[in-house]
RNA sequence: GGGGAGAUUCCGGAGUGGCCAAACGGGACGGACUGUAAAUCCGUUGGCUCCGCCUUCGGAGGUUCGAAUCCUCCUCUCCCCA
């Protein structure tokens, strides 16, 4: 993955393009100055929480960052966070978060590595992968009480959060405050020379700037990578529904991202393709359509790869635009004669025969093609598969057993 | 240590004895339309042997013809004062 070098000013467009905060720019600048000069590759921190297990397309922009930088030849150094998940970060939460498990955080550290590898190069000689409870664990209550003296009140009372839960009456507990200083703490025990983050995390990435100074390092320069905003314009978040998580196969992928709205196309394509402000440009003077189709193909050529990108926007066509079926369609057996409700139950398509009933009355269903509409009707079922489906997106062959 | 608030259907959050399978918003799903799984509009959103029946409102009991709503205990959250 290393590639020769790339002059210092070049190296630093490709990396301010994608990021919203750069503490300093002269530190940036300098840091690339001096890689070059000795040949070193920096080390570029970047820390996740295990906290959850699905990684969506908004977390990919700072590890495409990261990989943008292990393109240039650097070196990723890539923290889980299996010890400050046991705490939780507190950024932009106005509670605490729920403690988790040591299984919880072994098993959302598992998946991270598997999602997270579609992105970056994970191969040891091109990244590091740390684990921060190799130094959290051993520090006993002194330790604690030295690396908390680091820090003032004053001081993390800044962070926004904190500030405004302290004015509404909300509780701030003591252990979240120490939350920023055990990510500095990162910082120094691995010491990177550049941290990314999003731009959420500026709070937490000064801090390591800060604890590097007092150990005698230098300062890692700090960026941080703009926010994606979701489908619909909104913050991205599982509880609107307008991600689209890294591990959607192709073909689903696809349709997410066509379901973008349009005002959102110009940060998506950005932030997410390797494609030039001016290549971006003119592809967004087209159909919107059109533009929308590009995207989702390049986001599927880089998640997935470009035959699988090519055969979702070709099935993508076919079903909803000349509203064809879908080139595969899953089977079931199942026994003849039962009421259409029930059958549409044991294919699977719908969750119960209520919805079912509530399907059909709604003209959402289709025998071979025809509109059905008594939940009672009892089907036959014969050696030739007959077509179910329901709404849009939910198709099944039944075959009689 | 003292005082107070609360636990509701996927989520948020109404409801404080019958009109409650439970308002409203979000999400999801369906239909229409289209430029697409955009936007917009309309509709659906506990289960079933579905014009009727069954099970839900933190858990266990109780009062009542009738309880998400009242009482008792339990579990868990949260706030304020000290």
């Amino acid at each position: 993955m290393t590639s020769t070098p790339l002059p210092v000013e070049q190296a630093f467009a490709q990396i301010s393009r994608n990021t919203s905060d750069i503490v300093t720019e002269a530190g940036l600048r300098q840091v690339l100055e001096l890689s070059q000069k000795e040949s070193r590759p920096l080390r570029v921190k970047f820390g996740i929480d295990p906290t959850f297990t699905h990684v969506h397309i908004g977390h990919a922009v700072p590890i495409r960052l990261l990989h943008i930088f292990q393109q240039l030849g650097h070196l990723p150094v890539l923290i889980i966070g299996d010890g400050t998940a046991r705490l939780g970060d507190p950024t932009g939460r106005n509670d605490q978060r729920p403690p988790l498990s040591k299984e919880e955080v072994a098993h959302n550290s598992a998946t991270y590595l598997e999602q997270i590898g579609k992105i970056l190069d994970l191969s040891s000689d091109v990244c590091e992968v740390r684990y921060n409870s190799e130094w959290f664990a051993g520090m006993d209550f002194f330790d604690c009480l030295r690396l908390a003296s680091r820090g003032t009140a004053a001081r993390l009372l800044e962070r926004d959060d904190f500030k405004k839960r302290m004015s509404d009456n909300l509780p701030v507990h003591l252990h979240e405050m120490l939350y920023p200083l055990m990510q500095g703490w990162d910082s120094v025990q691995v010491e990177s020379d550049i941290e990314i983050g999003g731009n959420d995390q500026l709070f937490n990435l000064h801090m390591g700037r800060l604890l590097q100074e007092r150990e005698g390092q230098s300062a890692q320069v700090c960026l941080t990578t703009p926010l994606l905003l979701g489908t619909d314009g909104r913050k991205m978040s599982k509880t609107y529904g307008n991600h689209v998580p890294l591990l959607a196969p192709a073909n689903d992928m696809f349709g997410k991202v066509m379901s973008l709205s349009d005002e959102q196309m110009s940060d998506w394509f950005r932030l997410l393709t390797p494609l030039t402000d001016s290549e971006i440009q003119s592809i967004l003077e087209g159909h919107p359509r059109e533009a929308k189709g590009r995207l989702a193909s390049e986001v599927v050529s880089w998640l997935h790869d470009a035959s699988s990108a090519e055969a979702a926007a070709d099935s993508f066509k076919r079903q909803f635009g000349e509203k064809k079926l879908p080139d595969e369609i899953p089977e079931c057996k199942l026994e003849s004669g039962l009421a259409l409700a029930n059958l549409l139950k044991e294919a699977g398509l719908v969750g119960s025969t209520s919805d079912a009933r509530r399907m059909i009355q709604q003209g959402a269903v289709k025998v071979n093609g025809e509109q059905a509409s008594d939940p009672n009707e009892a089907i036959p079922l014969g050696e030739t598969p007959t077509l179910l489906q329901v709404g849009k997106r939910r198709f099944s062959n039944a075959i009689g057993v």
